[in-house]
DNA sequence: TTTTGGTTTAACCAATTGGTCGAAAATAAA
DNA sequence: TTTATTTTCGACCAATTGGTTAAACCAAAA
């Protein structure tokens, strides 16, 4: 219990933060308990209350800071011009995949946390000024000189972002259905992927040679 | 309060098991409370200990069948023989998002409680007899065959599984994002989706001809 | 009518949990 | 050093929650 934790040139606000957002991803908001996030902080519970004023505070905290980083992550990707659609496909996966796979229950928590209050969402993601006109009009752009067959830039968009998201919500589920039998495992299932969507979906949707 | 529920002719265990339902899926397992289980089955709280032992029983008792009519929505289509790939692809596509949009919040329920408790899966999964070998060997065949271009049989049936589901439990942040500035509604999205997946699928593996 | 068995209820309990309070350290200001 | 301010803590509280109990209810059998 004495081992102090490397405090850097952080101050406690910083040591409580870590703690919370690994109790809240791990357990949910429900879940969380204010006893085990100062346990993990090493803290007595009294001082969250004296930094954040009660859970709910502490809790959007978190889930504010969460959030913007994730979609921070993938605006990067989509407003860089100069990059063909295609292009973009692949960096696209490829990032994305990395980016969750160093997180890997941040989008069960987002997920979680947005279908329990979907309400308070709106305000956050209106703040970190996610953009996709951009994206869209670039493949509308490249539908028109040719290059890429006709799509719903809407449906594409979910569909590359379903792909490298979904198996990682759904991973108990991969591990025993898909991968039970074969000796292959989860991270190595999800490197394929970053090779196998992009080559999915520039696939179909890469003009025909009549 | 004193309206009868209509009974038709089950029990009163039947009555707890559905509000258990509604208030498990809404709430998740941490989140939901005996009481307005209670509450929701217009008895007393003492009935529920009396039909299912503890809180974990009552849960365990709705988890299993709701995963179990979830496989099973899931195993009877691809098992299907006498459709070609193609056929089942669009069927599955169709049904299985026919399927969730009568029960919307039960991919995120079940994914939920999954991350948060994956040992419990395990043994539902394996009970359930869900079996994709034969789904695997046809699409190899018709690869063979050069029906469809060479695929990864889980890797495609993983990106189907994803763009079915993903939406569902990323509603809140489909309808903030995507679907902000446009009038279309989320419900209308998802019945594009059951024309557009199949066309995007299929048109990524049919055989090219040059 | 009485008995018997399962069913239902109100009242209660122990444990947990978010949150508070006043005092003690620790730190900065005088 | 003395004083004021901020930070940390142990102890405590009120409310909630899962679970128990003993008694009441009620239909069918005896």
């Amino acid at each position: 219990m004495v081992e102090k934790i490397d405090k850097r040139h952080t101050g406690t606000e910083k040591i409580i933060l870590d703690a919370a957002r690994h109790v809240f991803i791990r357990k949910g908001f429900d879940g969380a308990r204010m006893q085990e996030i100062a346990n993990e902080a090493n803290i007595n519970k009294a001082l969250l209350h004296y930094y954040f004023r009660n859970k709910d505070k502490l809790f959007m905290a978190i889930f504010v800071e969460v959030i913007q980083s994730f979609i921070l992550s993938t605006v990067k990707l989509i407003r860089n011009p100069g990059h063909s659609v295609f292009d973009k496909i692949r960096l696209f996966v490829e990032k994305y995949i990395s980016f969750i796979q160093g997180n890997p229950y941040l989008p069960g928590f987002i997920l979680n946390e947005l279908n329990r209050r979907p309400d308070r969402l709106v305000g956050i993601f209106k703040s970190s000024g996610l953009e996709l006109d951009y994206f869209y009009s670039q493949i509308e752009k490249e539908i028109r000189e040719g290059k890429i067959e006709p799509v719903e830039p809407e449906h594409l968009l979910i569909n590359m972002i379903s792909m490298c998201i979904f198996p990682f919500v759904g991973k108990p589920m991969i591990n025993t259905i898909i991968l039970s039998n074969s000796e292959k495992d989860f991270n190595l299932f999800m490197e394929e992927r970053k090779r196998t969507i992009p080559e999915f979906i520039i696939n179909s949707i890469k003009k025909q040679k009549k």
